[in-house]
DNA sequence: GACATTTGATTTACTGGTAAAACACTTGTT
DNA sequence: AACAAGTGTTTTACCAGTAAATCAAATGTC
């Protein structure tokens, strides 16, 4: 959250959202009225995709738990399935941008439950690498489409041409963000 | 993450997103070159926002930090302070979008920092009323500026009509979210 | 007016993540 | 060949969040 406030309006309180739109456009206009001064339109967009990114990863809870499978977890198997190959720890690290002690829990659990097999590379005793198992793999199979169709759902509020503009303008953003912003964190 | 995958490329392996775009791009394709039955539409929406959802928090970390303060913590106090008046932990969790048990915690530090303080309901004496305490509130203020301008800052590479656009169709996805997500949750 | 129900908040037990330290091994230097 | 430095992974200690249980007080019901 906070992006100057992912953290918007519930329900109660003041009752709802009112006709001006989302959570975040009540939030807006709140921040405008005690600090008139302010330039709110970073939160427009920085604060709607907080929220977004809530929503929706709270409502893709629905088709993974069905399967037993967190998001992070899944995001691992899938990182193995789409390249194709096996991957060490580390590539598996960069691959779900999550730290490497993240990975090795994940990874324990994972092999506890027969959906990924270790390999020790015979060059450098350090690295292991990683491939699904059989099971693994059908799960992610499986899973996948359903999610998919699930996330079209979740999504068909929004008519084909915005969502391809939506897809495209977050594409610059993201674009913007993966290139500069470690020059930025300043 | 997961959203079908806001896991995407990091840098090593195979050498960075090319000329394609952004790593969910470069995820996307991974995808179709392994499954190219699926229709991994949503994928393009949905894994780019919280991927641009991780990114900016990450970066948003850094002023606020500088202040002692997480996200979470300054969405608590935004709360306080956009709203201008006080109000219940109930109110606050369902402001921030958290869980009880999370805003309880929170509550604590703060008003052990001296940020914020309690009130007991006179009527109803389960209730408490919170607000900022002198301290809080001039965090907020001075924190909110820099943190708007850092945020601007981020935003800075997508130029302004498009980040009006970007913004619009936010609201209206989030607008549809909001609305009809508890209905979908299937 | 006692008693089940509901509501608001907190506590408890647990989970999953992180950063920093530790390990294990390799690589470069001399 | 020995050893410093570097790299890949795991371990440790810790922290924040959650769900479920608990506590406390209000409210409805008979």
């Amino acid at each position: 959250m906070t992006a100057t406030d992912g953290g918007a309006r519930g329900g109660a309180g003041n009752g709802g959202t009112g006709p001006g739109g989302d959570t975040v456009a009540a939030v807006v206009r709140q921040w405008r009225t005690v600090r008139p001064d302010l330039d709110t339109g970073p939160m427009e967009i920085i604060g709607r995709i907080n929220r977004c990114a809530a929503l929706l990863q709270q409502a893709e809870d629905a088709p993974l738990r069905r399967a037993g499978l967190s998001r992070a977890e899944f995001d691992l198997l899938g990182a193995l399935r789409r390249t194709g190959h096996e991957l060490t720890p580390g590539e598996l690290a960069r691959e779900t941008f999550s730290s490497g002690a993240a990975v090795t829990k994940r990874l324990k659990q994972l092999s506890e439950r027969g959906l990924v097999e270790r390999r020790g590379d015979t060059r450098d005793r350090r690295v292991a690498h990683l491939r699904l198992t059989e099971a693994g793999r059908d799960l992610v199979d499986g899973i996948l489409p359903e999610q998919l169709a699930y996330e079209s759902a979740v999504l068909s509020g929004v008519d084909g041409a915005r969502q391809g503009e939506l897809a495209a303008l977050l594409g610059g953003l993201l674009g913007q963000l993966e290139g500069r912003l470690d020059a930025l964190r300043a």
